[in-house]
DNA sequence: GTCTATATAACGATAGAC
DNA sequence: GTCTATCGTTATATAGAC
């Protein structure tokens, strides 16, 4: 039985840093995109980075600690991504520079991306997580310029599309180039739809 | 370590049926949509179901066989869906008829869908295997009515969006009927799409 | 088809030396 | 920061009775 234990979370409140906490994490996030976050011990963490299960207990107390650790630098790679965006002058370069961000980040990672926000323990956690949620919640703004249940939707499907099509059976065949261009493409045209269809 | 082995599926050429295979599977998926595949030991499935671990493997010789078959039953969903939509006169009328099934059947399991097919051991097993490569491919046929890297890619953001959408922590405050109303609205616009924008 | 019982291995986690 | 060694638990899987 994996779960997320709160508990971790807050044990975790000042985030220290180290090489050795960073390597462990890396390591993790590759594995738990691969054979997810259940799939994944601490023994396999432990052989990827060369070193014994002592040693990355000594850094993380328990196993949850490290997928919180994992979940933590997601978050701190979108809110970069984030900030960086928010540089651009007016509203619509804003949601153009992020565009562009969020699909490198996708084709960046994609033997990772969708594998590890994809695992049925991260989305749960991701779902009723609150620094997630606003981090997530900023993201949606930024991207639709508005509020409500059609803009969250509409942000929720470009952010699944996003990510599940990098790894999806149907994108596996084409070249990383192929998929960012139409990526991006298929994108702006569904962030351009005007919102006032009635169905 | 989790992987879904080769052997597994030549094993099962022939669909075997039985009351009891078919309740040891659906207790598989569910559990396997809430603590992923790796998360989910035979215990489980079997605590589930009220028998011992032996009654399952009097069923299937392996877990892999289990994942396999569950596999096997989202596929004849999938197929079974666009059995019924292809009954449509127009072809036109065949899409709409599809993308509705489509989102109601992400609706249906909305707590299990993104999660049980997001699953890094499933996403794996799905980019790989050729009997859902195949139903991938009528799928995004019927669904696009094109064909080439455009089509392929839009069909993989607008399947990826939908079962990624109603679990994705924007929508998990929304009730089922707007979900499935806003889907529906956004998924019809994202089709209508001309393809022939150059970004 | 289901059970009890068991074999063997791996799991998460800890203690204490260096 | 990493090691060896170990504890208790759980995992997959099998044998054989009913």
């Amino acid at each position: 039985m994996v779960t997320v234990d709160s508990a971790a979370v807050a044990r975790q409140g000042s985030i220290r840093r180290s090489p050795a906490r960073a390597r462990i994490v890396t390591a993790a996030a590759g594995l738990f995109a691969e054979h997810g976050v259940g799939g994944t011990s601490l023994q396999m963490i432990a052989d990827t980075i060369g070193v014994t299960k002592a040693a990355v207990y000594h850094q993380f107390k328990t196993k949850s600690e490290i997928v919180v650790a994992a979940v933590e630098e997601e978050l701190a790679r979108l809110t970069a991504v984030m900030d960086a965006a928010e540089a651009e002058a007016s509203a619509e370069c804003v949601r153009e520079a992020l565009l562009v961000r969020i699909v490198d980040l996708a084709i960046e990672r994609r033997r990772m991306e969708s594998a590890l926000v994809g695992d049925p323990v991260m989305v749960r956690y991701f779902a009723y997580h609150q620094p997630f949620r606003q981090v997530v919640d900023r993201l949606y703004r930024m991207l639709t310029g508005g509020c409500g249940p059609e803009a969250q939707m509409r942000a929720a499907m470009l952010t699944a599309a996003i990510g599940g099509a990098v790894m999806h059976p149907l994108a596996v065949d084409l070249g990383s180039d192929t998929v960012r261009a139409q990526l991006l493409d298929l994108a702006r045209g569904f962030l351009d739809q005007s919102g006032d269809r009635s169905g």
